[in-house]
DNA sequence: GCTGAAAATTATGCATT
DNA sequence: AATGCATAATTTTCAGC
């Protein structure tokens, strides 16, 4: 237990506090809001907003960027898919993933599946297609299991650490 | 198919044409930069950009925010869990799972499993007795799988549509 | 829905503690 | 690392097309 503890801690972490906390409770609400208007919510000096927002972005703590919703863009049908993929092709695997714009999620894994992903589509016979035709046609590559999704309820663009993760 | 098309599109769905995606790009790259830069750099009236944000915000197309690195925060152990939640306490439960700060991602499945958590821990510890021990004893809940994940590679906040997803 | 011009607000660079 | 001040840039408001 300490072993894995060290190990985390040895990751290179700087740490934040809670002014920071405040900053990014402001700009998770809206992130075009301007530095003077965080500094008068939280009662900080308006330089100081900027540079710790600065600091945020520059130590890639935070990303202060646009969430699109699928949905809105005829996104529909969602499915989880994990796979098996061959090693010989696993990068390049990943790199069509990252450019096909059916697919919004994936994480390597360790077990029977190698590599998760998390794709939307227009409707369902696209998903089809690409579930049953697509992937599987596909050289090197196995569908283990997939998992339809109705709906994300929660996703990470909403998540933040707590207030303890913050220093004083 | 053509039914699936309209059940689709009966979802209301403003459309967008290429200025939007030419500023959700821009956006996306940081999404604090002025609406004057972004109109220099897509050569807009730097009004039209305020207004066609405005638009993107109001209609939930984009939000614009905050995205925090977990991993910046020392959770570095990462596992995705399908879960078979009773329907008495499906919706409490997803409660309490946006209450948690191990938990970053719910989505609703059909099958086997209906609920799709992914969880996000300080050590291997924590993820360990969250698994075996935390959810396993929660009434209502059973573990269906999970899967642990060395590495996320691509999330939702870096997708955007595609240039064809807008009109001209 | 798009743009112009003036007023109000905000961001930046420099200097100080 | 935090602030004050002067200047530059941006956003807002009101207006007309």
């Amino acid at each position: 237990m300490q072993l894995v503890r060290r190990i985390n801690m040895s990751k290179k972490m700087k740490s934040f506090d809670k002014i920071d906390f405040k900053i990014i409770k402001e700009l998770s609400k809206d992130a075009r809001i301007s530095a003077s208007e965080i500094a008068r919510t939280i009662d900080i000096n308006e330089r100081t907003v900027r540079r710790r927002i600065n600091n945020l972005v520059e130590s890639k703590a935070i990303r202060i960027t646009t969430i699109v919703d699928p949905s809105m863009f005829g996104y529909h049908s969602i499915a989880d898919i994990n796979l098996k993929v061959d090693e010989e092709i696993y990068d390049e695997f990943i790199k069509s993933c990252k450019k096909n714009p059916n697919v919004c999620y994936i994480a390597s894994g360790w077990g029977k599946a190698n590599l998760a992903i998390e794709t939307r589509f227009l409707d369902n016979e696209e998903m089809y297609n690409f579930i049953n035709y697509k992937l599987p046609e596909t050289k090197g590559v196995e569908v283990i299991n997939f998992f339809i999704v109705p709906k994300i309820i929660y996703n990470i663009d909403e998540w933040t650490p707590v207030e303890s993760d913050f220093k004083d």
